[in-house]
DNA sequence: GTGGTCTAGACCACA
DNA sequence: GTGGTCTAGACCACG
């Protein structure tokens, strides 16, 4: 697990941003079980509270389900799943295309820059697909 | 001027980012005088100490320039305010896409998604150009 | 802590200079924790708003690290120091040499007057080293 | 003339000390007439308020004398300028050392800086003696 | 009137 | 307890 942390928002929200683009991305699977809570906290160098709240808030989402003495895991219903990597993606592009416009940029601008981003993106070595 | 502030960030931020889009968009142009700080902080609702920070951010960042006792103007240099705006696009455009590339959207998904978000925007009557 | 603030500028600019100072002749080693922002208030007889300006400040200049709910720390990277103390150090002896230039002092005088203070500030007790 | 301001002090005190420059290193002579107030006004490209508040500061401390419908001139007095300039320099000077020192910088150090930066002042073309 | 600083006091999220 | 934001209200120097 290789996890950074900036101020711009709680670290608990960007360790909930982390798991879900694991699970989003195929990384974590469906039914699976997270890592302790105590585990993640070393790993990412955080404060136990501060994963305890990371891991509440996803059960909140209904993303993983706590079984008493076992641990935590994914929720095994794809169908959930499914739903929020498309909830992420349209909550992303939205505020992206609106900051966009709002800036004055024109469609064809954002269009040339999302594929010259995407193409950045594949030159720093990140997978997708 | 019609600004709302939400939670996500601190409204001094916001504020900035209002003025920004402004400056970027060209409702704003070069050299020209930002309302006084008193009368930004009137029309957007807030304490004027907080209005006072935003100019002060945006001073710092060279895109604002406060003379004393005449007000706050928009630089002149329109390079600034070019190269302002192109960091502002690269700044979203990257984090937007490195965010959907975590979450396992294919490029072709992305542009997708970002061709709609367009048209629902324009369905909104945003305006761009 | 004794600190005394004049008038000549910001206090929050004052205190600044007294913790760049501290950090600069070894009294604050890096990686050490700063005084919390209340704390530094009260010894220094400032209202905390003034002295998390100072903090934020000397943040933005990554001589000091905030971690949340914990404290600020002067960075641990040796490097940014030295280079602190590098520019500081520059920046005063500039200022002061075009000043006396300007005001017509040779070199000669210039180093004799300079020789003369520092005898001055031994006598007076101030050490350095 | 030309004089250019930053907003580390106000305008007028930044003219005074030009003008007590002109007149420590020889460009401006005892009993010789300033400019007038306007005159100033539109060279330094301030307001007039601003360069009669350096006038009158000037008057206040002995160095300039206003003769009603004639104009200002500095004084005849040669000792009074010459207090002016070891005034200038000791206050200087004095401010200089100390800083350093508070920095921790050895007396060593101190001169060698100093050294440096005549000798970079002089590259850049200013003169003095 | 303008920007800028400061205080007092409150509230919040985070660890 | 820690950093951070915000409000309310005041004061100041500058132009």
């Amino acid at each position: 697990m290789k996890v950074t942390f900036d101020n711009s928002k709680p670290i608990y929200l960007q360790l909930m941003d982390y798991f879900y683009q694991q699970i989003c991305n195929g990384t974590i699977n469906p039914g699976q079980k997270l890592p302790s809570v105590r585990e993640t906290a070393v790993e990412a160098g955080v404060n136990p509270n501060t994963v305890q709240r990371t891991y509440a808030e996803m059960e909140r989402s209904g993303i993983v389900v706590a079984k008493r003495g076992q641990g935590s895991f994914v929720t095994e219903d794809g169908a959930i799943i499914k739903q929020l990597r498309e909830t992420i993606a349209e909550q992303y592009v939205t505020t992206f295309v609106v900051y966009m416009i709002n800036n004055g940029f024109s469609d064809e601008e954002i269009m040339a820059q999302v594929q010259i981003a995407l193409k950045k993106a594949k030159e720093r070595g990140e997978e997708n697909g």
